[in-house]
DNA sequence: CGCTCGATTGAGCCGCGTCAAAGTGCGTGG
DNA sequence: CCACGCACTTTGACGCGGCTCAATCGAGCG
């Protein structure tokens, strides 16, 4: 994180603490921070001194190719926790999708938590486990699927996620889709055509998304 | 697991502890088990009763893809620890790759012991936190890599993990190194022949590979 | 010696990436 | 309020990398 104290948005904001609950029974209390659109949270690299919580918005964890392009690991949502590494470094970096509300909570508190309390470390476990659920379920998708099962198979891990509606407001751009399932632009554009043709979906617009056909998609995204 | 009982390999073997350490100061009593070629050790949606450390020979961890193809999610060699779930069941599958010899411990003496000691939870957290950067490392490869520079990033992975020698022994077959790398036997086969056109291995059997020239696949790594 | 499984090699095709050009929405400034 | 500009999205044409299908080769084993 550069410049921590700095970039706390103007106003009440500052110091207005915020409660991040890592398990049952365990509430830590937190600082709340405003991220604008594609401003970075924390650095690959950089030392690993908080743990975040998504308040509001949307945050991304993104590593780089060796030849430059970028992977977006996974998005985080509201009431997600993010940026919780058992290392002193953060192996990825975050950056807000779009402007986010952040909860930070300092490193030091929860280690000292998961030292003296085994529910504590426990809840840290389960948040680990489910990371790694995802980062296996999404190695699989991009080793085992084409680009319109990915699209399907993208939107509906969002509407569970998101909602039990049928309606998704997208807050990440095809550009951050793409990256995310390892595609281009233009083949997630053509994906959503597709599917918008295949009245499995339609697009009132670009960033919002009705599920017209739940079934459809899940035949699509069973390739 | 199936008949846990039945499949341990007659002679001496049988209820021969063996240690397993789940971190520095955490060593625990378990039983060694010897599984034969492409036997199974556990299944998806199983009991996660047991805790597995491979002694000899080589494992992996699968999953099935809605198409009915199989993604290989990791290998894992001798010391590593494998089918560490925070859940009640197996998410995953796991198979011998080779003959093996695997130590088995209960599930619920781990959990006593990290309950009790924070230092056993942190150790699980370790192991957690080196599972999950697999998982994202590969993820990351299989999206942004193309075939040549996912099998010889494979390589590189393998002799740094098996020795610092030059000279690797693979204990799994070709379709197993396309499942991992979600590519086709064929594609596998033909980078292989290239590299060695290359003169960056030497391949005087199908099995055992001779690194010449690091840098020439580190090169190709990089895309 | 012959069988079988795994590995290699070749030919052809298809999906997705690349390059290029419109089209659309939104914020800004005149 | 409208005109403009910019960023994002959509659509089209085309090429290439890896998959499919198929044949051959090689090694272990009965």
């Amino acid at each position: 994180m550069r410049e921590l104290g700095m970039e706390i948005s103007g106003g009440p904001a500052r110091h207005v603490s915020d409660a991040i609950p890592l398990g049952p029974g365990l509430v830590l209390q937190g600082t709340r921070m405003r991220f604008k659109r594609n401003e970075e949270i924390f650095g690959e690299g950089e030392a690993a001194d908080y743990v975040y919580r998504v308040v509001t918005g949307a945050v991304r964890t993104i590593r780089f190719s060796s030849d430059g392009r970028r992977q977006i690991l996974s998005f985080h949502l509201p009431g997600d926790v993010f940026g919780l590494e058992p290392g002193a470094l953060h192996s990825l970096s975050a950056e807000a999708v779009c402007d986010a509300e952040v909860a930070l909570i300092r490193r030091s508190l929860i280690d000292t938590a998961a030292a003296q309390d085994t529910a504590a470390a426990n809840a840290l476990l389960g948040l680990m486990r489910r990371e790694l659920q995802n980062a296996q379920e999404h190695a699989l998708v991009l080793g085992r699927k084409g680009a319109g099962e990915r699209v399907a198979a993208f939107l509906l891990q969002l509407s569970e996620r998101v909602t039990a509606e049928r309606e998704i407001d997208l807050p990440m751009s095809r550009a951050d889709i793409a990256d995310y399932l390892a595609l281009t632009i233009e083949t997630v554009s053509r994906a959503f055509t597709q599917m918008e043709r295949d009245c499995a979906i339609a697009l009132p617009s670009s960033r919002h998304v009705v599920v017209r056909d739940r079934g459809a998609l899940q035949l699509l995204e069973a390739a």
